[in-house]
DNA sequence: ACGCCCTCCTGTTGGC
DNA sequence: TGCCAACAGGAGGGCG
């Protein structure tokens, strides 16, 4: 495992005190992907696709990758944890799923799925061991129905408290289930969440409907704040992505809760609780986030 | 529309 | 020390 963490592209810090950061890349991470992306391949023509394996990660309703040939790098977007690659003629959809990787310039390894060839002379690698992930290519006119359905985007302005207040008000639904829902609002996982509500003091497993107006304005801003200062924070992790070196540890900070069963919550010293919900682990305070 | 369960997959972990 | 079953987890899909 430690011999393919070079492999990283978003830096989570000190892997040592979290092993599973690499396999859950959410929106901070899916967006630090893109600006590596964007950085190096920008305007760059794709002259060689190469693929391996693939059969789980594609859509059935995907053209072939080869279709990526020739094909002119024009933008990548992201909306939640997805990206969307914009070429001359072709879109390429993708989600890191669990375990997905994309690698600039780096050698072909066991699970490599796929690798485009550019022009200049680099190429960019796709890396993905349980192949949760996705990938689509369809015509750029055409729109796809998975990015389609995202709720906006949880670093975006449309996605605010009054938002969240509105969406709620008919659920019954966990908070901390109904954030992860990214239909909702894209770009939460099972970190972000954690470490919202631990910072917006509301228990992850209260119902929707039941929050108040502050308790929504709470979540969202804390969720921004959180993310964005992820993202800012890339910048060591990122470009120094090495991170067998010992370097960076951005990342490892921001947790309060997330994967700390049992430690002290750094607001009241009370041990913070391990809970599953919706067949997925949460961590909070029961003592600092309120009841049911 | 909900709430539950299943599937995909493989590296890691824990029990014996 | 070794083996193997259980586990983790994003997201879609199916079912009642």
């Amino acid at each position: 495992m430690r011999a393919n963490r070079s492999l990283i592209w978003f830096g989570l810090g000190d892997l040592r005190e979290f092993e599973y950061a690499y396999r859950m890349p959410e929106l901070p991470e899916v967006e630090c992907v893109r600006q590596g992306i964007l950085a190096e391949f920008l305007g760059q023509k794709i002259v060689q696709v190469w693929s391996r394996d693939t059969g789980n990660l594609l859509d059935q309703k995907s053209l072939s990758l080869q279709k990526m040939k020739s094909a002119v790098l024009h933008s990548v977007e992201r909306r939640g944890k997805y990206l969307r690659w914009i070429t001359s003629d072709f879109q390429l959809i993708a989600h890191l799923g669990m375990t997905g990787v994309w690698s600039a310039n780096a050698e072909r390894q066991k699970h490599t799925r796929v690798e485009f060839r550019f022009e200049n002379g680099t190429w960019l690698s796709y890396t993905d061991p349980r192949q949760f992930g996705y990938l689509c290519v369809i015509p750029s006119s055409e729109s796809h129905a998975r990015w389609m359905a995202l709720g906006p985007d949880a670093i975006g302005t449309e996605w605010s408290g009054v938002h969240l207040w509105k969406e709620t008000r008919s659920s019954r639904v966990e908070i901390k289930v109904f954030l992860m829902d990214q239909n909702h609002v894209a770009g939460i996982g099972n970190i972000y969440a954690s470490e919202a509500l631990f910072a917006a003091r509301v228990h992850p497993q209260r119902c929707a409907q039941s929050l108040t107006r502050a308790e929504c304005n709470s979540i969202v801003r804390h969720t921004k704040k959180i993310m964005m200062l992820s993202i800012h924070n890339r910048g060591t992790t990122f470009s120094d992505y090495r991170l067998t070196n010992g370097k960076g540890g951005a990342f490892q900070g921001f947790l309060k809760v997330f994967q700390k069963p049992g430690k002290p919550c750094p607001r009241c010293r009370n041990p913070i609780s391990q809970i599953v919900q919706g067949g997925r682990s949460t961590f909070f305070c029961e003592e600092c986030q309120g009841g049911k």
